[in-house]
DNA sequence: GCGCCTTGTGTGACCGGTCACATTCATGCG
DNA sequence: CGCATGAATGTGACCGGTCACACAAGGCGC
């Protein structure tokens, strides 16, 4: 509350242009760092803005040049470690760059709904960037209009993408490698895979990585189990799992199925990792605190989402941090839930 | 893409106009639905407007009208569940009234820094919901300037707020008197809180729900321990709380706090809920699917956002759904972690 | 037949910036 | 000395809408 007792509205370029005796060009080229403004005549209408308390208005100024300095995050959920985390990041690196950050929830699938989520998203703000983990996503990154500056969050490509287009990714197939190497050098016969969903209909690169690990070890292959994004998918799908005595050794598409899986095996009476080993994804930070404590590949979500924006930046404007997406190197946490299968199995 | 190959930039309402052969302002009424335009006039600007594939300019319509059918949430943390659920919430139900929704973070709890972060969401969105559960919260919601609208999600307020305080919040009083009681009524001689961090220097409402539920019952009431919002909080508070034998009950902050008070007493060798009962807050996604589940109070923290949305848009326009936040209430489940005390206790 | 209100439509200014161009003045060079 | 050049600054139009007001045509009362 000011002394006035009334808010009175903001000051414009022209106002200041007054109290500092120039036109509002003149202010203009100040704010903007142009270089021919006489040192003597910056000084007055700096003065001026410090004054007036002057703030740039960032409406007008994406309504008369084109640019909004604003991007917007499309992703089917917010809750979710692996989505929050990657809006997290973008929400960092925009912040940095001084970009507003605005989101849109892809509630449904079905393509009208996306298109309309799309298309508020292209008129809210210059750019965009697609959480892709799933088939909203997926639709969404296709409905893009042409022309319009838009990154992908994505599962690992099959093959690497043609020339620059604009995604990033973790290395799903090197991480799924690793948990899968993991286990059989424990001494387990085969690795079971509880995937999430997949965001297309190709096999995913988590599915490839452990059927490479399990190829390589020479050991049988056995069918993925397909299940959904929380604890509930993972349990009911290790419920039948447990049936299995032979089932030695789980790898679970992400750290909250595998939760649900621990509990199914808890359920049926078999004990982990004394019978039954477990491994996760994406390291969640619960993960280190479970009974057992969940053995997990860390994947950097908040640095993928940084690199989002950091590509869209570099589209956005020319000022060029467009280095090449440093694909982060998953690590693989080994802790509790991991260990050599049974003496008798 | 098409045909044309280069995109060619979005029709106007001037395009519009002369597409039907009408004026502009004509357009503006149609497209704001104003009575008084001739049927037949108005068939033939919805014409143009779908051959031309016309959307008003959101930019636009901002700067011309005040107006920004824009909200931005600022949030200390966007990947905590009670965090994230509001911001769904808050989410769900701008979408639904056509609003888009920005997010600010609040990374520092300085002065300086959450002013800069209001003052970027004041310009950038029409109103502003801070989450205030934290410090950093709090200042925010104290430094945004008088006659914009905004509206807090709070801890519960120590009295009821005066008037028309734009504030939601749930009931935490009546949630820790609800999980304290059961413990209590298990037959528990006393209820330890580990509690986390206040937005405040006064009691919260959770502290003080649980001092009635104690007091009613003439338990003793021991010292709430302060720790943080992550299970390594409840870790670090449970391993002392763990020495003590006479310790048969913990009620924890939230269902994070209570995953480390669980790894906690399992490292301490005390078995749950044989010796130690525990219970959370929230009901977190995970929360069930623990070994041992957890009993705990659900919140409903998606509705809370919806509220909150609710209440702004209410102040934004004058369509007036500013139904008085109905209080959720909150809902025991009560799960394996909590159960009779020892025996020989 | 006149004034008056209502309905339908158009005109000009404005929101707060940017952009393209014009203007002034001092300077360098042939 | 005259003229081109560049630095410093100003003017007008524009982005795509809205708002306040003007204005023409038609209906109604008297």
């Amino acid at each position: 509350m000011n002394v006035t007792g009334h808010t009175r509205r903001p000051a414009s370029i022209r106002d200041v242009a007054t109290a500092a005796g120039v036109s509002y060009q003149t202010v203009s080229r100040v704010i903007n760092g142009h270089p021919s403004v006489r040192p003597s005549t910056r000084e007055r209408v700096l003065a001026a803005i410090e004054e007036l308390g002057f703030r740039r208005n960032a409406t007008a100024l994406a309504l008369a040049s084109g640019r909004s300095r604003a991007v917007t995050v499309l992703t089917a959920n917010t809750t979710h470690y692996g989505y929050a985390s990657i809006l997290q990041g973008i929400e960092e690196a925009a912040r940095a760059a001084s970009y507003a950050v605005g989101i849109g929830v892809l509630e449904s699938a079905e393509d009208a709904a996306v298109a309309a989520e799309v298309q508020r998203a292209a008129d809210a703000s210059g750019g965009i960037v697609v959480i892709a983990y799933d088939p909203a996503g997926v639709r969404a990154l296709g409905a893009v209009p042409a022309g319009l500056p838009v990154v992908g969050v994505v599962e690992t490509p099959a093959s690497p993408p043609d020339g620059d287009r604009p995604w990033v990714w973790t290395d799903d197939r090197e991480a799924a490698y690793q948990a899968t190497s993991h286990l059989l050098s424990l001494g387990h016969e085969t690795v079971h895979y509880v995937a999430i969903p997949s965001s297309t209909r190709r096999t995913s690169a988590r599915t490839s990585g452990w059927r490479q690990a399990l190829k390589e070890a020479g050991a049988p292959q056995p069918r993925p189990v397909q299940s959904s994004w929380g604890p509930a998918g993972g349990h009911a799908a290790a419920l039948k799992l447990a049936k299995d005595r032979s089932v030695t050794a789980i790898l679970c598409g992400n750290d909250d199925l595998a939760l649900g899986v621990l509990r199914a095996l808890h359920e049926s009476g078999r004990s982990v990792p004394g019978e039954v080993s477990v491994a996760g994804f994406d390291d969640a930070p619960h993960s280190a605190f479970l009974t057992p404590s969940l053995t997990t590949v860390r994947l950097d979500f908040t640095g993928l989402g940084r690199s989002a924006f950091a590509l869209l930046h570099g589209v956005l404007e020319e000022s060029a941090p467009v280095a090449p997406h440093p694909v982060s190197v998953p690590e693989l946490v080994v802790r509790e839930s991991s260990g050599p299968p049974p003496a008798d199995a």
